[in-house]
DNA sequence: GGCGCAATCTTCACGTTGTAAAGATAAGCA
DNA sequence: TGCTTATCTTTACAACGTGAAGATTGCGCC
């Protein structure tokens, strides 16, 4: 049997990219790499994400990002570990700005939580795609734990009671931003934002002080 | 280049799958085909998924799958409709079953709703996998929508007031089914039924009435 | 300034995947 | 019995992730 050489000139069809006369160090790859795979997801899907296309958008070959990130798990867990804190961001903020009885609080940061949601799905789904990031990596969870403590210590409720009310909170927001975004409430483009805007405040408030 | 024959002895290596001698005909290929992903998808999930692992252990070519559902997407339409009738089903059951009043009902089926997803992981992952299946599809729509049928009649609430209400319920079930999945509750083996047994029902309790 | 090491990126290769196209087989009906 | 048509196989190809080995260059040290 013969064997034949890869395809040679697929790898790097497209005009865009750098130009074969570019650097040979990219310089900023790692960030490049980043950006082209939260592009890439947020125009087709993770599961239409590959890491050679966003080789290819950051303009170096289909091996580079192995020394970045390892594989492709790598990246993702990267990104995943980004959209935690700045989720967890988010949640400190909308904790801070408004009156701090605890209602109020865990109100502000439900609707942000979901407003986050809806302002990067791409990163919200790849946080959530487990088998596709190292849900062990160090970075990963103790942003998610950062960001699950805002939320906890707007819950109220005695120790005990604590919890059920923060995994209660945490699971109407989830559910919520994960039904608008998977087309459950409306799935003509913008009908999450809209579905947010019609029925977020008064879903927030079905649940108990 | 010179061109190389396709890989003719790695296609069907292994043992198992239908013995060289075995009937042309299947007789049942598409319910071989469907058991044959679920299983690949509780073992390695939606993303471990490949259709040419399901023909293997259907025994029959990487190619046979594609009369009966078209392509990859098909197969996993076809698996997510199912999953939304038999969703369905256990929301009818858990209604019917038990007092009438409004508040129990709802309570049965969101309890109903989080068992069906921790006891058929699978299914309920391809059922919100949206990039993966077609959701336009009309069965698929129909079942999708029967089932929250269910959940909407046991809402409650005057006419303007019933979407919000039933929204909010499917929210906190659909979420705490998701993050129990995922491993939010807990990563360890067993993790999310104990996390379901433990915190459910305090859970749905926070839910107004 | 020049040298060498280590970081960074490329090339090449291989096995895997989904699926189009065309051919083989057999089931069912005339 | 013979024909039609559903079903399955064979062959091929482009795309993917990534291991291995080599090329290139930035940077610290003399």
């Amino acid at each position: 049997m013969t064997r034949h050489p890869d395809t040679v000139k697929i790898d790097n069809p497209d005009g865009a990219g750098r130009d074969k006369g570019g650097p040979y160090h990219h310089g900023a790859l790692r960030e490049a790499l980043i950006d082209a795979a939260v592009s890439i997801i947020a125009e087709r899907g993770v599961d239409g994400f590959s890491l050679r296309e966003a080789a290819r958008r950051a303009g170096v070959s289909p091996a580079a990002p192995q020394h970045h990130f390892g594989d492709v798990r790598g990246l993702l867990t990267a990104i995943a570990t980004a959209g935690f804190a700045e989720l967890g961001d988010a949640l400190a903020a909308a904790d801070a700005q408004g009156p701090q009885d605890l209602p109020a609080r865990l109100r502000r940061q439900g609707e942000a939580y979901v407003r986050f949601a809806l302002r990067q799905p791409a990163r919200f789904d790849v946080m959530w795609r487990k088998t596709r990031i190292d849900p062990d990596d160090a970075a990963l969870r103790q942003a998610a734990t950062r960001a699950y403590g805002f939320l906890k210590a707007a819950a109220g409720g005695d120790a005990q009671d604590n919890e059920v009310r923060a995994v209660a909170a945490w699971s109407l927001v989830h559910g919520f931003a994960r039904l608008a975004l998977d087309g459950a409430l409306g799935s003509e483009p913008g009908a999450a934002a809209r579905a947010a805007d019609a029925l977020l405040a008064g879903v927030m408030e079905r649940l108990k002080d």
